[in-house]
DNA sequence: TCGATGCTTCGTCTATCATCGAACTATGAA
DNA sequence: TTCATAGTTCGATGATAGACGAAGCATCGA
């Protein structure tokens, strides 16, 4: 028996297609939940769950609980670089999986998080909400400052004095998804959502299971007018 | 339901211990022939034709015939790179192949690697090589300084201009996994590994398949007087 | 308290694949 | 030629592990 780092269990969790699947989606760095990476895998949330902890267990990737939900991302850069060191030897070997690929731009533009929005468009928000010091962010959680207040009371006619909740926080950071950054949960991000569907500045789309957020020509507007990127601002 | 490289094909190909175990024994870019590397992954000629088929279809190794042998070598340093990556994130999480806990230490200490030094003291060697200007490193390749030569004659009885070899080179640098640092390899590095075996500095252990180098309490000495890391160094 | 949802554990089934014995081909040596 | 060695192909076998249904646990919201 010889000794030495044990190349072939990594490899051989890499080796599997459904696995290979999950950590491809996870190379940008981002999270995904355990649901998440099963879609992506194509096989039920049992048969993933028995790979994420496998991929944990190698070292691969590391949880993060958060709510309900599990999100997992790989442990760290190196394992990306490996990743993409054999993508690199498929390649020049001509080992590719050649596949449809129907991506949804729209989702990961806008689309709802539980009750909230999410994507590029709710990580935006967030970013100028910070930007125009209407919350306040500390270690872990988030505040609403007496300037947001008034923002929320005078732009989206929403009292946010009245939606505090015994066991859910007003204010909350909710990893995004596409973003890998977060946008604004809680019930105030509930409630902005819900403003934007009574205003009829967005609306979930109708299709099943679909989680997108269609925003309405005026309703892209005054989002932009409220929380536009065209002020400077926007990093990375 | 991706597209793209299909990474879990060549990574499945390195998952498997026998062919992962090929693979390193390639990985200082020698060419070793298929008997060699069924011995090396302790497994029959059959079972390694199979393996071997099997890595160079996945573009890992290639084949080149002579006479009634067939060496294989890996396509190219790409290919040692992700081993080597893999090897790095095993080591991270701790995934040794060691069974056995007290060769564990020794192996790091002192091991063959196909026919040199390698661990902890054959990078040692090497880098007091370095100090001594008995080497002279360029980009890819080493080669033995006049007063190398002096030394190697001197000090241990070799004649380096006798170990010219059609295919093989003198000096090589051949990258340690445990130290993750070069050793001495090439027709040298098996030269002075054998002269350490007659002199008795060093054995290699006598249990069957184990790459673990002891050395005498004398022989620990003297390579400590000539590549030890204690002496003062002229130079730098 | 209750139900809904995200995720895990358990148990079972099934397909894959590594393995080796035996037989075959190819090269080299006597 | 004949023998020996290197390597491959074929077929049978056995163990591994990936898959999912069902049930259990944990968290959230009402």
């Amino acid at each position: 028996m010889k000794a030495g780092p044990d190349i072939a269990l990594v490899a051989s969790l890499v080796g599997d297609p459904a696995r290979a699947n999950m950590l491809t989606a996870l190379m940008d760095g981002r999270a995904l939940t355990a649901s998440e990476l099963a879609h992506q895998a194509g096989i039920t949330p049992q048969t993933a769950s028995s790979h994420l902890s496998k991929l944990e267990a190698g070292g691969l990737i590391e949880p993060e609980k958060q709510g309900r939900h599990r999100y997992y991302r790989l442990t760290g850069p190196d394992v990306a670089g490996v990743l993409e060191g054999l993508a690199g030897l498929a390649e020049r070997a001509g080992h590719t999986r050649v596949r449809t690929g129907p991506k949804e731009p729209a989702l990961r533009r806008a689309r709802i998080c539980y009750d909230h929005l999410a994507g590029d468009l709710g990580v935006q928000m967030l970013d100028s909400m910070r930007k125009q010091r209407l919350v306040r962010q500390t270690k872990q959680s988030i505040e609403l400052t007496g300037e947001g207040k008034r923002f929320m009371a005078e732009a989206l006619q929403i009292d946010a004095d009245r939606l505090a909740h015994p066991r859910r926080p007003i204010c909350k950071a909710c990893l995004d998804w596409s973003e890998r950054r977060h946008h604004l949960a809680g019930t105030l991000g509930a409630a902005v959502m819900n403003r934007f569907t009574e205003l009829n500045w967005a609306a979930r789309d109708p299709a099943l299971g679909s989680r997108v957020v269609n925003f309405t020509r005026t309703g892209e507007k005054r989002f932009a007018a409220l929380f536009g990127s065209e002020q400077p601002n926007q990093g990375s």
